[in-house]
DNA sequence: ATGAAAGCGCTAACAA
DNA sequence: TTGTTAGCGCTTTCAT
């Protein structure tokens, strides 16, 4: 078992109080009797119990991060970035993956509120109002989602489709498909919208292909109904889905850039290493963990105005070397 | 706030004592009574604060588990297996992510231990020592890597090895090369071994290219010194170098697999999309993550036999169907 | 079968 | 500046 704090007073000669405050609390305590503090834990080891101090603080030190779907390398790098900021601020990490089932969220979060100080909820699938519902009970931030009233940080998609179709356009191309992922996603619907938007202001024609799951898969099902809507351009969801693309068109003896130009959204690092390389809308990924554990830290601490918290990260073109992209006609 | 445990008993008109056991341990407790209970606790959307639990029994349902990068998709996988393991008996996940730093295991094992019944040390690059004195005082579980007297869960990288050399051999090469990852891993010392064992069994002749790091790039760095060593095949410590290989290999000219062969370890993902897709040493990576919990509940519930525990899961060589490997002369 | 009381390890009033 | 006391929410003796 571990050293208890009145070991520590008792081996220093003080009252579990003052170790208490030794060790939380520095300067409240007499600098010699901190030392002889300090020097009786360490030749303990001992550590606080957080549970025991969370129990009276009502602070758990920890907090909880759900992601839909560690297998796409998106989240992991979220997931990564989330680790780095709370190590910092001395937070620990519970992290749980819901295997892109949307109804398994809010369960995840009831059993995690419990045991957390707050909750980033990672591109969420759930609807709008059960998130809503569920961010009044718990502090919540959604990362890579953006939903009004509730913290948010997300990616300025709107600018990063206008970036894709420019360049585009630039190329040469007139018809642009659409590849969506999951309905349930706010970045499919945010991403549409920017590319309706943006191809629209460019005169260039937009061809939705649907929705189809945010897997290698899903590229490879796309695949023919983009080559037979004759656009000579696409845009993936994802750069996952980005590669099912490639390599379904690759299979039908379909030249990539010469007939059709493939462009993803995510900048995983596999995408580089392709080829093809993936021209992609590069997103900061670590960036977005951070950011949203930053936003938790400060709604903790000012939970009055939870509902104004919000913070919109870039994004950015990356054209590749050997780009997926060409100049058409 | 959530409710209490004392604002239930009041609710349902019995001492907190017996809504505790009305709901931890329900066969001691009186049928209608009970029933009342559950209600009282339903209507207030009652669950018991684990922290608090956990304080008295000494259990707090909490596990942690510890890899040293989750960017490379071998670690995904075996979070999840972990994942779904934990949340089946009723345990939640700390994650933390070492970013192949060594010696920033022991400090996360010491930080988390308190936090946790158990923790998962995944591919663990830190000193056995190190580890055997940490499992001293922590309830700890290996997988992928075998430690003597601490529970580990580990393929058997000989039998995987002896599958490459099989069919490398069959293939008919003569020479093959093996790029290493971190000296610090278990998993390099493991397959070389078996590497060496099984080329010498078969009379081939084995290269070693040296230590790489465990990335994409690790790979590209070591292709000009396999292809300089005249080998016309050559294993890779995990796929993600492979790919680097790969990369490199087609940079300089060369065809894979008419002119050199290559194979990867894992089976990521991302393996059977590259072109050629990658053959490759298939390994139960969610499996390697239920065993690890497995195993970790299995020594919490008898301590004493904790030196004793240990697993040992196949491998199994994936020939993909554009295949690597081609047959020299 | 149920309740009262004690206490897990810690921090925060309140005294001194 | 330090010690004493109380109590966070829960479980577990020990009575009844």
């Amino acid at each position: 078992m571990r050293a208890t704090i009145r070991e520590v007073a008792r081996e220093a000669g003080v009252s579990p109080s003052t170790v208490s405050r030794a060790l939380s609390n520095p300067e409240i305590v007499n600098a010699a009797t901190r030392e002889r503090v300090v020097r009786a834990a360490q030749r303990l080891g001992y550590a606080p119990n957080r549970a025991a101090r969370g129990l009276i603080t009502g602070r758990t030190g920890n907090l909880g991060l759900i992601v839909p779907d560690l297998a796409n390398p998106f989240f992991p790098s979220v997931v990564k970035g989330v680790q780095a900021k709370a190590r910092e601020a001395d937070y620990a990490v519970f992290l749980s993956d819901t295997d892109e089932d949307p109804s398994a969220e809010a369960g995840l979060v009831r059993i995690l509120a419990k045991q957390v100080d707050g909750l980033i909820l990672c591109s969420p699938r759930a609807p709008e109002e059960e998130i809503r519902a569920l961010a009044e009970s718990t502090p919540l931030v959604m990362a890579n989602r953006r939903i009004r009233n509730v913290p948010s940080v997300f990616f300025d998609n709107t600018d990063g489709m206008r970036q894709a179709v420019a360049h585009l356009r630039a190329l040469g191309h007139q018809r642009v498909a659409w590849v969506g992922g999951p309905r349930t996603s706010w970045s499919t619907r945010d991403r549409v919208r920017g590319l309706r938007a943006a191809t629209a202001a460019a005169g260039m024609e937009l061809v939705v292909a649907g929705h189809f799951p945010p897997y290698f898969e899903g590229g490879v099902a796309a695949a023919d109904l983009v080559v037979a809507s004759g656009v000579t351009s696409v845009v993936a969801y994802n750069d996952v889905m980005a590669l099912g693309l490639l390599s379904r068109l690759r299979d039908r003896g379909l030249d990539v850039p010469g007939d059709i130009s493939v462009m993803g959204i995510d900048d995983i690092h596999m995408s580089g290493m392709s080829s093809p390389a993936l021209t992609t809308i590069s997103l900061t990924k670590e960036q977005l963990g951070r950011a949203a554990v930053d936003l938790l830290l400060a709604i903790l601490e000012r939970p009055e105005d939870a509902r104004k918290v919000r913070r919109e990260l870039p994004t950015q073109l990356l054209v590749r070397a050997s780009t997926g992209l060409a100049r058409t006609n």
